[in-house]
DNA sequence: TTGAAAGCGCTAACAC
DNA sequence: GTGTTAGCGCTTTCAA
C-alpha cells in the first residue's frame, strides 16, 4: 500500500541506497540527486517503515519511560523533562503507565528485550535494585529515577531523601510538635524507607522518643493515605502533626481533616513531599518538599543515551540533585507546648 | 548478543517455524515439542525481536495515543481506559503528549505512517477534522475523544458541548447571574467554539442579551486563565459569574480571585468543565461538568481496534455519552437580583 | 558520488 | 505436526 524506498528510488532514478543516504547521515551526494530524490519521496509520500529500518540498523532511535502512575503529576512532571530533551537528541519517548503495579513494570520492560526501545529510564519506587542490575548485566540501558542504583552502568538522579526529610521533621519540631505521624508508601520503596530514615534521624538528633505505632502505610497515594488517618484515628493514638511521604497521600490527609472538622494546621499539620501541582490549589496550601523535576528528567535521558552509545559515562554516573522545603499554610503555625 | 529464533531452533532440535508456533497462535504444536520449545526460550532467555516481527507480519500491534497535555488529568484519565482495554485486545499503547502543540501532534502522527503504530486515538482539539481526514483516507487508522468526525472510518465519542453548555448557562442564571464571562479555549478548537454555541443558545432562550465582551480566551490552561480574568478586569467590565470551558482555566480563575481577596462563589461564581480531579481539592469546590473519561478511552480503543482488522465497524462508529452537571460550592449560591 | 547485493530476525506458504 | 524457504523494507559494505 504505502510507497517504499524502492518505489521512491525508481521515480527518482537513482538506487534505494543513494535514496537512504538522502534519508539518513546525507552526505556523499550531489545536491542535484538530493534534489531529485526529495521530490520523489514528496510526491510519492514516502515514510520510511520503521521495523525494517530498526530491524537493518539494530536500534530504534526509542526511549521508553515506565512511570510508577500518570495520574500523578509529580511524573508528568519529569516526563516532560525527559521527553524534550530526548527530542533534541533525536529519540523517541515511549510512555509508560505502570499504576503502581510492579507486574506492569515488569510487563513494560519486555519491551526493552524485544528491541523496541533502546533503553528505558524507570520512576518507580517498587522494582528492586537486583532486578535492574541483572537486566543491565546482560546487556540492556536502564537508568533510574528517585533512587541510587549502584551500578556502574545505571545513571542515576536523586534528591537525598533522608536529608530533606530531616529537615521536614525538624521544622515540625520547630513549631512545637512532638507526636508526629509518619506517613509511609509501600514499604519496600526506597522512597519509604528512607524517609523513615530521616523521620527517626531527626527525631534521635532532638531527643524526641520515637513511637513506632505512629508510622502507617498509605500506599503513596490518596485512597491509602485517607485509610491510614482513619487506622491511626481508631488506636485513638494522639498527634499533632503528620509528614507524608508524598502529596497524593497529603490529599488523603486533607479529606480526613475536612470529614472531621480539624483545621488545618492548627489541629493538625501537615507536610507533604513533590510539590506536586495539586499542593498549591489546597487550603491552606500543602508544605512540601520541591524537587528540580524537569530538570532531573532532562538530565538523566543525556545520561542514558550517553551509556546506550558508548556503552559508558562521559563524567558522572550518579547524580544528587538540591531539594527545598517549601513552608505553606499547612504547617505554618506554632502549636502551644504541653506542660 | 541476543538469542535469535534460530538459536532457540537448535537448542530444541526443531525448525523455527516450529518456535514461531508455539511462540504465537500456538496450535498444531504437540505438547511434547510445546515443551521443548518452551525449556530451549526459557534457556535462552530468548525475547522475540520486535522489529523483525512487525516487519515480517506488517503490523505493530501497537496503539498511539495523542493527548493534549498529559499534566493535565482529564487526559491521563481517559488513557487509563485506553491502555487497560488495550492490553486486554493484546495491544501496546504509546502514549504521546503534544504539549498544546499541533506542530508536535502533527509529528507524533509519522509513527502513524511510519508504523510504528497500526492506529491512533487523538485526543486533541487543534488538528483539523480536515487532516484527520486526509490520513485517514490514505489507509491510516484513526480514531478520536471528544469531537465528531465526519468520515465513515473515524470512530467518535464525545460528548454533547452545546447541551451540556446551556445547563451550565441556565443553572447560572437560576442562581440569579446576568452577567455571565464565557472563558473559551483556543478559538480553533471544537471545545470552545462548540461550548460557546451552549453557552449563546441558553442565554438567548432565557432573553438575556449577550455581551460580547464577556468572552475571552484562556487556552485552555491556568495561566491562560488568570490572564485573561486579568484582561477582562482591566476594561472594568462587570459580571457575577465565570464558565471556564475546562477546570483549567477554572484554576487561574481561583488564583485571580485569591489575589483580589474575591470570595468564590458571593463575588464570583465559576463553573469549570471536566471534573478534572484537582476540582474537587479546590476550596470551594469547583462546579463542573463530569464526562466517563475512563469509559470513554476504553469504548473508543475497542472501536479503533475494530476499524483497524476489519477495515469497518461492528456496529455503531459514533458515540455520544452523557455528560453530568455536578454542581458544587463554587456556584451553589443565590446571588440578589439587582433592581 | 553512486550502485549491487547481502542480510537484519522473523512469519507464512507450501511441502512433506 | 513439522520443516524448508522466500521475503517483509531497509541499511551497509564493497566495488565501480
Amino acid at each position: 500500500m504505502d510507497a517504499k524506498i524502492i518505489d521512491v528510488a525508481a521515480k527518482a532514478g537513482v538506487s534505494p541506497a543513494t535514496v537512504s543516504r538522502v534519508l539518513n547521515q546525507g552526505n556523499g551526494v550531489t545536491p542535484k540527486t538530493r534534489t531529485k530524490v526529495m521530490k520523489a519521496i514528496d510526491e510519492l509520500n514516502y515514510h520510511p517503515n520503521a521495523a525494517a529500518k530498526n530491524l537493518r540498523s539494530q536500534k530504534s532511535m526509542a526511549i521508553g519511560v515506565i512511570a510508577q502512575d500518570i495520574n500523578n503529576a509529580y511524573f508528568t512532571e519529569i516526563i516532560k523533562g525527559i521527553e524534550n530533551m530526548a527530542y533534541a537528541r533525536k529519540y523517541k519517548v515511549f510512555i509508560c503507565d505502570a499504576e503502581n503495579q510492579v507486574e506492569k513494570e515488569r510487563d513494560y520492560l519486555t519491551l526493552l528485550m524485544n528491541r523496541t526501545m533502546d533503553g528505558v529510564i524507570m520512576i518507580t519506587p517498587q522494582l528492586s535494585d537486583e532486578e535492574i542490575c541483572e537486566l543491565v548485566d546482560k546487556g540492556y540501558s536502564i537508568s533510574v529515577i528517585g533512587r541510587n542504583v549502584n551500578h556502574p552502568k545505571v545513571a542515576c538522579i536523586y534528591t537525598d531523601n533522608v536529608k530533606f526529610s530531616s529537615q521536614v521533621v525538624e521544622h515540625l519540631l520547630d513549631c512545637g510538635h512532638r507526636d508526629i505521624v509518619f506517613l509511609s508508601g509501600y514499604p519496600e520503596a526506597t522512597d519509604s524507607y528512607e524517609r523513615l530514615e530521616g523521620y527517626l534521624k531527626a527525631l534521635k538528633e532532638n531527643h524526641v522518643p520515637f513511637r513506632p505505632e505512629l508510622v502507617e502505610n498509605g500506599d503513596f497515594n490518596e485512597t491509602g493515605g485517607y485509610e491510614a488517618m482513619n487506622r491511626l484515628f481508631a488506636k485513638k493514638l494522639t498527634f499533632t502533626a503528620v509528614f507524608a511521604a508524598n502529596d497524593e497521600m497529603a490529599l488523603g490527609v486533607y479529606r480526613f481533616c475536612e470529614e472531621r472538622g480539624f483545621s488545618i494546621p492548627e489541629r493538625l499539620a501537615v507536610v507533604g513531599v513533590d510539590n506536586n501541582r495539586i499542593s498549591k490549589y489546597l487550603t491552606p496550601r500543602l508544605s512540601t518538599v520541591n524537587q528540580p523535576k524537569y530538570t532531573m528528567g532532562a538530565i538523566i535521558v543525556e545520561k542514558l543515551i550517553d551509556q546506550m552509545n558508548d556503552n559508558q559515562f562521559a563524567d558522572k554516573r550518579v547524580f544528587t540533585v538540591d531539594s527545598e522545603l517549601l513552608v505553606r499554610g499547612s504547617s505554618d503555625f506554632h502549636i502551644k507546648k504541653k506542660k
